[in-house]
RNA sequence: GGCCCGUUGGUCAAGGGGUUAAGACAUCUCCCUUUCACGGAGGAAUCACGAGUUCGAAUCUCGUACGGGCUACCA
């Protein structure tokens, strides 16, 4: 109905590791924009300078990056509403903030925080044990409201250090509708007169959020449901600063729990429970504490993608697998779901396993590769290449390709000794060096003749080809693991193939 | 405590007045494979509760219960 192009932002506070929930919303994000041709903006909020993290910005872009999610406006790219960063846009949120004092919207408040928490403290009762900053309590408390005009005037001349903060009306109901609740409605005496621009000048989120969104010509907003209770606000604040005919359609997003018990899935749970629940590593630069991510673990940007996608979201049809494409034709707001999803570690995983098995053998090669680097081993692509589609299906998580397929480079150590052993014999033993003496002079080194002569040999010595594939597996492999015996034969080559089968014969 | 949001198998969920209430993960049984997987067949398992509206309610309404979020000069 509306012409004018969808903008939507990511807004992160740069704090730390990004969480998976932050993901989706980006996700949901990227998909809206791209679905509708809009713009993506990444707009970092860093307006709480005490917790500023080094690295932290560099870390969400990083992400980013790796999910395939890029941003057409961000602090590194920049566009047409920079700065990006709210550290940056300081300045422009004071004249906001005191508009709205002179129009009667908002006021000056000079309590300090031991103030605030002797008024808590005071007022807290049983049946209010967290009294709130309101018009019930805010002439109790020292602001322009409640002092004298020539006393407040005095406090601020002096420099007083001073915050503002909204004037919550009384008696009047705030609603809205929510692209995926739908409506919603708040008391406005049960919202507290949140503080907009702090002492130090930096505006609190509930206004940079207003202004920036206005600035930067934002038209969908998506957020987690945490948000909800502050709607309210930013609702106001957009109707007391002229703006409401240009306020984004909002949308809440459901949050994501813990697996077990019940609660916003925390980076406790992960360490708790044995999961990632950031995107890629993050290292806190205070404690050195390192916590995986979901890159490291060996997941595929496109199983994350895909997993997130649909933790609350399906677009009606029984598909669970969509690429990123899929998903920006697919995706729809109004199909997202309303209630909080639990976390299933185990189906994120399934989902990496298909990602994986889906792959093709030239998307998966790099990947690979760093696999076994990591574990000091350098592979060519040519060996890659012939034991991708082999090692495949077997691997949920990248790391199992070296589990899985080591042996392919690396001759066995070990044997597993219980599993040949009870059934050896003599006979068996000649097989295989009869067996060998064949392999010398076989024509074509390839599955169909290897089973061939394999057969062959077995049927002269009187034994069923069965019974000795294991004793080859072992032989090759070292364990009761990986490919079609033959496969990996055809892969070793030929003289591999016979030492491998020599060497074993002396432990076995 | 208050305010807001939510509630379909263990988990993710489809379904929005009449269905045998899909599907997936996990689980169990079997088949395939003398490795591990993959694949295939099947089983068990769900509408939180109570009233109402209706010929008929998982679907609509209201209560209750339960869960979650928020209740900072954090986002």
């Amino acid at each position: 109905m509306s012409s004018t192009k969808v903008r939507v932002r990511f807004a992160p506070s740069p704090t730390g590791g990004l969480h998976l929930g932050g993901v989706r919303t980006v996700l949901y994000n990227y998909l809206f924009a791209r679905h509708h041709g809009g713009d993506f903006v990444l707009r970092i909020e860093d307006t709480d300078q005490s917790r500023f993290v080094p690295g932290a910005e560099d870390y969400i872009m990083d992400c980013l990056k790796w999910c395939g999610l890029i941003p057409d406006e961000s602090p590194l790219r920049g566009g047409p509403f920079a700065p990006y960063r709210q550290s940056e846009r300081k300045e422009s949120y004071r004249q906001y903030a005191e508009q709205l004092v002179i129009q009667g919207y908002a006021y000056y408040a000079f309590d300090t925080t031991e103030e605030l928490e002797h008024m808590r403290e005071k007022f807290k009762s049983d049946p209010n044990p967290s009294p709130q900053y309101d018009a019930k309590l805010r002439n109790h408390m020292r602001n322009s409201i409640s002092l004298p005009a020539e006393e407040v005037k005095k406090l601020l001349d002096a420099g007083t250090p001073h915050v503002i903060r909204i004037r919550m009306p009384e008696n009047e109901e705030i609603h809205f509708d929510d692209m995926v609740r739908g409506h919603v409605s708040f008391a406005t005496n049960s919202v507290d007169d949140k503080v907009l621009l702090k002492a130090d000048g930096m505006p609190t989120y509930h206004l940079a959020v207003v202004v920036d969104d206005y600035l930067m010509k934002i038209t969908h907003a998506f957020r987690g449901e945490e948000w909800l209770p502050s709607a309210p606000v930013h609702l106001l604040l957009w109707k007391y600063l002229g703006w409401e005919n240009s306020m984004p359609q909002w949308a809440h997003l459901p949050l994501i729990l813990k697996p077990d018990g019940h609660g916003k899935l925390s980076k406790r749970d992960g360490d708790r429970l044995g999961f990632p629940v950031f995107a890629m590593n993050w290292t806190d630069p205070k404690t050195g504490e390192l916590t995986e991510g979901f890159r490291e673990k060996g997941f595929l940007p496109e199983a994350f993608i895909n997993m997130l996608a649909v933790l609350g979201w399906n677009d009606g049809s029984e598909q669970e697998l969509f690429s990123l494409d899929e998903l920006v034709e697919k995706f729809s707001i109004g199909r997202v779901h309303k209630g909080g999803a639990k976390f299933d570690y185990e189906k994120a995983k399934w989902f990496n396993h298909e990602w994986i098995k889906k792959s093709d053998t030239e998307r998966l090669l790099p990947d690979v590769k760093k696999v076994f680097r990591d574990k000091g081993i350098d592979i060519s692509n040519d060996t890659l290449e012939k034991i991708i589609p082999l090692l495949k299906e077997r691997c949920t998580l990248l790391p199992e390709f070296f589990e899985q397929g080591s042996f392919f480079v690396i001759r066995p150590e070990t044997y597993d000794l219980p599993a040949v052993q009870p059934k050896w014999s003599e006979q068996k033993k000649t097989f295989f060096i009869q067996w060998i003496e064949s392999l010398k002079d076989l024509q074509e080194w390839n599955f169909a003749s290897l089973e061939t002569s394999f057969k062959e040999k077995a049927a002269n010595s009187e034994i069923k080809p069965g019974e000795l594939l294991l004793p080859l597996r072992i032989m090759l492999v070292g364990g009761k693991f990986g490919p079609a015996a033959f496969d990996i034969a055809v892969v070793l080559g030929r003289d591999e193939t016979i030492g491998r089968i020599k060497a074993a014969l002396e432990v076995f």
